[in-house]
Order: C-alpha cells, then sequence, then structure tokens
RNA sequence: GGGCGCUUAGCUCAGUUGGUUCAGAGCACUUGGUUUACACCCAAGGGGUCGGGGGUUCGAAUCCCUCAGCGCCCACCA
C-alpha cells in the first residue's frame, strides 16, 4: 500500500508515546551508568499549559533525551507545586462562585475544598506534558505538599530557627489588602501610575499660620504623627519644633527635621505617617512618634479612620479629598506619575503594613551561593549575561518574609503555650513541642489541647526552594541511595522571571542544606511573545491554545517551531508560521523516507560515484555532528537544530539523495541502499531529541535497526572525524553544478536536454565526482580540452573555464555585460590590495601570514583580469 | 536614582581571541520549474557603507569615548 506523501503526526504520536510508556523508556533507577537528571520546575498545580511551559518543556525534554542517547541514565523528575497564593485565590474565587466565603468556613473545610480543586485539576497540565512528547519519569511525580516534602518543609524550618537564622518581627511589610496576607518583595511588582498629588495646608498650633504638605494618599491624615522638612531648608527652619494640627481629625503634631526629606518634591514639606509608609516608620523609629494605624486588613479604615470607618482606602480618598475642600485645607492638585506596588497574583494594591512576621536572615545563605556563580563556576548560567543580576540582587539580598497569612500551604510549625508574643515553641510535631513547652514554661501540667499553632503558613517558595534536595528526599534522608545518585542535578531549564524567586534562593538551599550545587547549568529561557512583541496575555487574547497547536501542527512540528526561534534568554516572538515551518520539515523528511523506502533493490554493483557521494555525506555528517555537539555543549538549542535542518535538508536531501536517486523506475544497487539505511538512522538519531514522533515512526519502519529496539534509547553518533578537504572538493562539485544549473536557466535549456561541458584549465575533479555532476545536471560529457572555445556558454571557478558549446545562436550580451562588471570590480579590489601592500606601515606591522595573504590575492587579481580581458575580447569579436 | 544589556538584510537573529574563508543563517521576497519522494516541493537570484559621530590601529561589525533609541533588573522619593 502506497503511503500518503503528507505526514499524519496525530496518530502517530499517540501511538509512540504509549509504547515508551508501556516499555518503561523513561523509567530511571540508580545504575552503574552516571546520572543525567533535571528536576521540572514545577507548574502551579491548577494550571494549565501555556506557551511558555511548551517552550520551556521542550528545552527540558530535548536536553534529557539527547541525554539518553548520550549513555546517560537520564532522570527527568515532573511534578507540581502547591502555589499557595496563586491556587488560594483561585479556590476562593470558586467557592464565591457557590455563594461560599471563605471566611465562614472553617480552616480545615477550606483545606478539604483546596484538595478537592487540587485533585480535580492537579495533573491536567502533567497529561497535558505528554502531548508535547515529554519524556519525564512519572513514576516520580511529586507535590510539595506531599507527605515527605512537607516533612522536610518543617525539617528546614525548625532547624534554620533552632540556628537562629528564622526569627519573628513585627515590621513593615508588603500587605496585599485583596488576599489578606503579606508578600515577600518579590512578589509585589511596581507599576508606573498617574495620580493626584494633594496639596494640604495645616494650621500651626500657635496660629502664626499654616504649613502645606503634599500627599497622593490623603486619607492616611488621620495615621499622622508629625511633619517633616530638611534640617537645611531655610524657608522652614523657624517651623521646627512647632505644633502643627492635622485636618479633620485635630490631632496636634510636632515639626521635626531630617535628611530624608527632598526639599525639591512637593512643598518640600511631608506629612510623616509611620503605620502606612516604609520610610515614615524609619523617621518614626528615629523621632519616637506615635504609630497610629488606621487600616483594617482588607484594605477599609478601621475606627481610627473616624466618619470614614468602613470605606475602603481608595473611596475614602476621595470622600477624604473632597471634604478637605471643602473646608479649604485644599489648596491645589497635581498629576504626577509615581511607581505602584502591586500584587503579582491578585493585582491588588499592595499596603505597606506594620505586623508580626516570620523571617529568614539571608546574608549568610548568600555567601556561598555568589561563590558557586560569580567565582568558582560550579554553576552556570547561559546567558551568562544574567549571572550580572544575579550578582546585583544577591550581593544587596534582604531578609525573606516567610510567613503568609494564608490556609494553603505548610503551617508554620510554631505552637504558642501562652498569651506573650514570645510564649511559643518550634517543633517538628507537636507533641515534641509539648515537652518543649512544658520544659520552657515550667508547666508541666500543660496540655497538647493548649497548644495553639501559629496560623500562617510558609510562602510557596519556602517548599520549592528545596525542590532539588526533596524530590530525591534528600532532606531527610541525605544517605539514601537515590539522592547520592542523582543529586546534584545537571541543568535547570526556567525562565528568568523567577531568577530570584526561586533559582538563587534553590541555590543558596543546595549549599545550606545539601552542601553542594542543587545543579550546575540553569538554561534561561525567553518570554514567549506575540509578533508584535506583546506578552502572550489572556486579556490581550494573543496567546494561542497550545493543544490546539499541537493539533494543527502536531508535537514535533510546534517544538521544532519554538525552538527555531529560542536563542537561550532571548524573547521568543512566536508565530505560527513557524510551527508551519517545523511541519513541513516533518513532512519533508517524511518523503525521504517514502523515496527510500520505495526503492527496489537489486545486488548489482554500486557505481563509483555512489560510494564518492557517499562517502563525501559521511564525512559532512561527522562535520555536523562536531558542530552539534559544541551547540549543545554551549546550550546553544536553535542552532543545533538549525544545524541539523540543514543537514537533513540541504546535504541528506537535495545533495545525496538527488546524486545517488536511480532512475525512475530502476532499481537502486543494494550496498548503497545499505548505507543509505544507515545513514538515514544516523539523522534520525540527531533529530530525535527535537522531533520525538516522527523519527520514532520512521525509526520503527526502517528496515535495520541495529542493537536498538527504540530509536529513544539507541546511541548517540559520535564524530570520527571529517577531512576538510574533501568537504571542500565536494563543495566544488556544488559550484559547478549550481552554475551549470544557472547557465540553463539564463539560456532556457530544459534540464532534459543534454548539454556538454568542456573544460579548460586544471580540472582536478576525480571521474568519480564528474559522474556525480553529470549526474545532477544532466550532462552527456565532461571534459578537459586544451584550446578554449569560441562563441560557447562559459562560466570561470577559480583559474579553470567552463563551456557549454550550444547549436543555436548565443546570447553573448548578458554575458559580456557581466563580465566587464567582474572586472571592474577587480581592478577595484587589486587597487585596494596594492594600495596596502605598498604601506610600508602595513607589510612593517602585520603579521607576515597576513601580508602572504595580500600578496597572494594580489597575484590572484591579476591572474583573474588577464583571463576576463581574454574572453570580453573573444566575445566581441 | 543605581546597575546590566541591546541596536547587523523586509522580519527574527549568528558573528567566540581585531586580519584569507567576514559581512552570514533561517524566514520573507523576486524569477523559473510539476507525468519521474515532497508545491508543506525544486532551482536560481536580489537585498545590509553592521544605530549616529569621534578615537585607537597598518587594519574595526569586533577595542575605547560620546550621542540617540530600545529593553531588563534593582531601589522607600512623599
Amino acid at each position: 500500500m502506497a503511503i500518503s506523501s503528507k505526514y499524519d503526526p496525530s496518530e502517530i504520536e499517540h501511538k509512540w508515546y504509549s509504547y515508551w510508556m508501556d516499555n518503561g523508556y523513561f523509567y530511571s533507577k540508580p545504575d552503574s551508568r552516571p546520572a543525567y537528571t533535571i528536576v521540572i520546575p514545577p507548574p502551579n498545580v491548577t494550571g494549565i499549559l501555556h506557551m511558555g511551559h511548551m517552550l520551556n518543556n521542550t528545552i527540558q525534554d530535548i536536553l534529557i533525551r539527547r541525554a539518553r542517547l548520550l549513555g546517560f541514565n537520564a532522570c527527568w523528575v515532573p511534578g507540581t507545586d502547591h502555589a499557595s497564593i496563586a491556587t488560594e485565590a483561585k479556590v476562593v474565587a470558586k467557592l464565591k462562585e457557590s455563594g461560599i466565603e471563605k471566611k465562614d468556613l472553617s480552616r480545615e473545610k477550606f483545606i478539604g475544598h483546596a484538595w478537592n480543586w487540587t485533585h480535580e485539576y492537579g495533573g491536567v497540565i502533567l497529561e497535558q506534558l505528554k502531548k508535547l512528547g515529554c519524556s519525564c519519569d512519572w513514576e516520580r511525580t511529586k507535590f510539595t505538599m506531599d507527605e515527605d516534602m512537607n516533612a522536610a518543609v518543617i525539617k528546614t524550618f525548625v532547624d534554620l530557627y533552632r540556628e537562629g537564622k528564622i526569627y519573628r518581627g513585627f515590621r513593615m511589610v508588603n500587605w496585599d489588602p485583596e488576599a489578606q496576607t503579606t508578600l515577600s518583595d518579590e512578589e509585589v511588582i511596581y507599576e508606573e501610575k498617574q495620580d493626584l498629588l494633594y496639596y494640604l495646608s495645616y494650621e500651626l498650633e500657635d496660629g502664626s499660620g499654616t504649613v502645606t504638605i503634599a500627599t497622593t494618599r490623603p486619607e492616611t491624615i488621620l495615621g499622622d504623627t508629625a511633619i517633616c522638612v530638611n534640617p537645611n531648608d531655610e524657608r522652614y527652619k523657624s517651623l521646627v519644633g512647632k505644633y502643627a494640627i492635622v485636618p479633620v481629625c485635630g490631632r496636634r503634631v510636632p515639626i521635626i527635621s531630617d535628611d530624608y526629606v527632598d526639599i525639591e518634591f512637593g512643598t518640600g514639606c511631608l506629612k510623616v505617617t509611620p503605620a502606612h509608609d516604609m520610610n515614615d516608620k524609619i523617621l518614626g523609629e528615629k523621632h519616637n512618634l506615635e504609630v497610629i494605624d488606621i487600616l483594617n486588613p482588607d484594605g477599609t479604615l478601621n475606627q481610627l479612620g473616624l466618619h470614614y470607618e468602613g470605606q475602603d482606602r481608595a473611596v475614602a480618598r476621595k470622600a477624604m479629598a473632597k471634604e478637605l475642600e471643602q473646608i479649604g485645607v485644599l489648596v491645589k492638585t497635581e498629576l504626577i506619575t509615581h511607581k505602584v506596588g502591586t500584587s503579582e497574583r491578585t493585582k491588588a494594591i499592595i499596603e505597606p503594613r506594620l505586623s508580626d512576621q516570620w523571617f529568614l536572615k539571608m546574608e549568610d545563605l548568600a555567601e556561598p551561593a555568589i561563590e558557586a556563580v560569580l567565582s568558582s563556576d560550579a554553576i552556570n548560567f547561559f546567558p551568562k549575561k544574567f549571572e550580572n543580576t544575579y550578582r546585583h540582587w544577591m550581593s544587596n539580598i534582604r531578609d525573606w518574609n516567610i510567613s503568609r497569612q494564608l490556609w494553603w500551604g505548610q503551617q508554620i510549625p510554631a505552637y504558642y503555650y501562652g498569651e506573650g508574643n514570645n510564649d511559643f515553641v518550634v517543633a517538628t510535631s507537636k507533641t515534641e513541642a509539648l515537652d518543649m513547652a512544658r520544659t520552657i514554661s515550667g508547666k508541666v501540667d500543660l496540655r497538647i489541647e493548649d497548644l495553639r499553632q501559629d496560623a500562617d503558613v510558609l510562602d510557596t517558595w519556602f517548599s520549592s526552594w528545596l525542590w532539588p534536595m526533596s524530590v530525591f528526599d534528600g532532606i531527610n534522608h541525605p544517605e539514601n541511595e537515590e539522592f547520592k545518585y542523582y543529586y546534584p542535578t545537571n541543568d535547570l531549564v526556567t525562565g528568568p522571571d523567577i531568577l530570584f524567586f526561586w533559582v538563587a534562593r534553590m541555590i543558596m538551599a543546595g549549599y545550606k542544606f545539601s552542601e553542594q550545587k542543587p545543579f550546575s547549568n540553569v538554561y534561561f529561557t525567553g518570554l514567549v511573545r506575540d509578533k508584535q512583541r506583546r506578552k502572550m496575555s489572556k486579556s490581550l487574547g494573543n496567546s494561542p491554545d497550545a493543544l490546539q497547536l499541537i493539533e494543527d501542527f502536531g508535537a514535533d512540528g510546534v517544538r521544532v517551531g519554538l525552538l527555531l526561534s529560542a536563542a537561550a534568554g532571548n524573547d521568543l516572538l512566536f508565530d505560527d508560521a513557524l510551527c508551519q515551518q517545523g511541519k513541513g520539515f516533518a513532512n519533508k523528511i517524511w518523503n525521504a523516507f517514502r523515496l527510500v523506502k520505495g526503492w527496489e533493490v537489486s545486488d548489482t554493483n554500486q557505481p563509483k560515484e555512489n560510494e564518492l557521494a557517499l562517502e563525501w555525506y559521511t564525512h559532512k555528517f561527522d562535520q555536523a555532528i562536531a558542530e552539534i555537539d559544541d551547540h549543545f555543549d554551549k546550550y546553544r538549542l536553535s542552532d543545533a537544530l538549525m544545524t541539523t535542518y540543514k543537514l537533513i535538508w540541504d546535504d541528506f536531501c537535495s545533495w545525496l539523495l538527488e546524486a545517488i536517486k536511480p532512475e525512475y523506475g530502476q532499481p537502486i544497487d543494494c550496498t548503497t541502499y545499505d548505507r543509505i539505511i544507515v545513514l538515514f538512522e544516523q539523522n534520525l538519531k540527531i533529530l530525535h531529541p527535537f522531533m520525538p514522533f516522527l523519527t520514532e515512526e520512521i525509526w520503527q519502519q526502517n528496515a535495520i535497526r541495529q542493537n536498538h529496539e527504540a530509536l529513544v534509547v539507541a546511541d548517540w553518533p559520535k564524530s570520527n572525524g571529517f577531512d576538510p578537504n574533501f568537504i571542500a572538493q565536494f563543495e566544488s562539485v556544488k559550484e559547478v553544478v549550481g552554475q551549470l544549473r544557472a547557465l540553463r536557466k539564463s539560456q532556457q535549456i530544459p534540464f532534459k536536454e543534454q548539454i556538454q561541458v568542456l573544460v579548460y584549465g586544471n580540472m582536478d575533479f576525480s571521474a568519480e565526482l564528474v559522474g556525480v555532476i553529470k549526474k545532477l545536471t544532466n550532462l552527456s560529457e565532461m571534459k578537459t580540452v586544451n584550446q578554449k572555445e569560441d562563441g560557447a556558454l562559459s562560466f570561470r571557478i577559480g583559474s579553470t573555464e567552463y563551456f557549454v558549446p550550444v547549436s543555436g545562436p548565443v546570447d553573448t550580451e548578458g554575458e559580456l555585460i557581466q563580465l566587464k562588471e567582474e572586472l571592474k570590480y577587480t581592478k577595484g579590489f587589486l587597487k585596494a590590495v596594492q594600495g596596502k601592500l605598498s604601506n610600508e606601515r602595513f607589510v612593517g606591522n602585520a603579521p607576515e601570514s597576513v601580508v602572504a595573504i595580500e600578496k597572494q590575492k594580489e597575484k590572484d587579481a591579476l591572474e583573474k583580469i588577464e583571463m576576463l580581458q581574454n574572453r570580453i575580447e573573444s566575445l566581441e569579436i
């Protein structure tokens, strides 16, 4: 039955994925081979596949599949992240839809809902990765809230606490009023926003006048406890030490001075609200100011907000502005652009807020992590430029706020046994906590029910920073075989957006808890954008449906499409056309296979030119392999793919297959055939990491398959070295063929019409190479002559001239024009070269080899000019 | 405000230590081609004074300075 000329991936992809799974090819356990490990950046458990995942996981799969072919024990650990705040927000939203408010639920009930949600949607994304072809060891699938993962988190927390690295502090933190939790600094996204700057005048207590301040948040005047001016500001020197009256609430506040205040900004007078601004907090501490918190956790004003109590801060702001205007306090307003912190997850505007939180000291952890990346090269970033970003952040690292006022996540293992803020112990279990509490408090009758666990959960990243270790149970059981075998892992593939959130912290955790690096190489992917360079986003609707893409172009097509323009760290401008190119490539290979498979094989002798063409391709292949390996070593995957693409499409299909292809209907000799099959298989191997499905399909249909049943576990070809001279010689063949094709085109000589080629000068082609040329351009003969052919068509390569005699009249006008142009150019070139050579400074300073090259150029140019002139003369007669 | 990076063909990007092979690739484009694997194809071809200016050098896309434009990261400017 004839095979379709259209490659149809749909059935094939499903078939081979099942086959790989059924045969356990992705399954890994420790053995005598060296391990090659990648841990997946765990996607949000409730997430669905988007373009970023597609790119990221395609890259990981390419690396892991190649490692498998190279003979490593390849292990790719998949899994998902509980994504504390993101998942909790989704669950809250979903409950709301069915009329349930989080606040009406008990903690246990809510967590039950979250687990239901997790079980329902968790793993959807992993199933989608299978469609992409990802060869993860699915038996190792982990979730950051698995029992053992939780245990690792708790152990880590307890250890760090006991070491004094974790502490509790009443501090100004980033508060998300929507999710009603704190956020780490990294979770706050600053956005430019236009807002009104309100100028407000406060009466002075002594009635001597007013002082005008500028603020973007008039509602917070209710929390004002001072006014501050710069000590060097001549305008206000006399005011310092006086008191002003805050409008609306009538509070008497001191006028103080501090260098912090910028004389240029606004009026040069700053209202100080220590409870609602980081800097004001600092000022407050310095000047011993009262702290008045006017906000509730949800962002509404509390009773200190007076008649604005219960109103959201944004609502209260407008109302307050109105009131201030009515009572004549509002002097003017001005539109300004400033940066406002928003929550990465909920997009709510962040409120600086004072509260009790848990912090992790980072400075000591950072030290070896900096060293590993920047000094010792134990860990390498690709592209390297991210090392700069890393250094900058790491050397200015701040303590990490690790507590979150959420329910979904690992609850902080601190247990309070008394009313005091410090009446707590930190322990791995409640029973252990009880023992400790009894000892510390001296209350031997303390019961387990008397213990109250801290309500907060840990930041999601506090579990994921352990990921490369905890997936192998390396935190609780560092001596276990698997951990010792697979860890440190090899490559990490992720986006630069989580360089600080995750990558840096994993490195710190690695050195802290395993005294080793967690991975050797970090490959940063770029952002996937659309053709207009816009980020892909739901609201823009410019993100293609990942699964639909796979359906339309095949997983292989999409993988190639993504890789084609995805140099490490560069943003990828996604375009369907790239997937189309990938699909086209699949089809091209498919048809090459159809061609070969369709040949009849005879036991006739192998024509010499076939042997030669095959040998050329073998050299070319070895050259390409060396290049591809080099690209892989440098994590230049696009280049590795492009080299493979050109090798297969141009060299294999367009040159080799065309050169050895038998006449229509004729059989091919068995020697050539066998060689082609082997080479075809070699091609499949290097292509397999990029296009796993297509290559496995062809491999399985192919005849030979030496040692391996499946391509997925075949061996990566080794370069046997190559002869550049041999390749160069064949390149000359290509050049002659190209010239003859061009000549045919310009003279409109159809391919079917045989032509004769006469060569004047040195023809250093063997008879076999001539055979290749004859076949590729349909020549009757190609021979050397002792005399130039008059009136024939001609072209030159080097110092050799080629003539094609034709029967009819020859159109020499075009050639003449070309020749004259070439002559003009060559003369100019010669002049430049001679100019250089007559420059004493050049001859004196340049290395001899460079001068020699210039001399050779001069000689060649002179020869060429003579030849061109002769040719022009002969044509003009 | 501080730091980092980018600017090369219509588009997306390579160009490692300055020197034959340095001005490249893929796509797009133009022209011609289809009973003979593939029109998701074949063949040939056009296209860039390497962002502007200055400097170092015998020689600069490559090193230095400067200007312009773009991007990213960090930072408490009300």
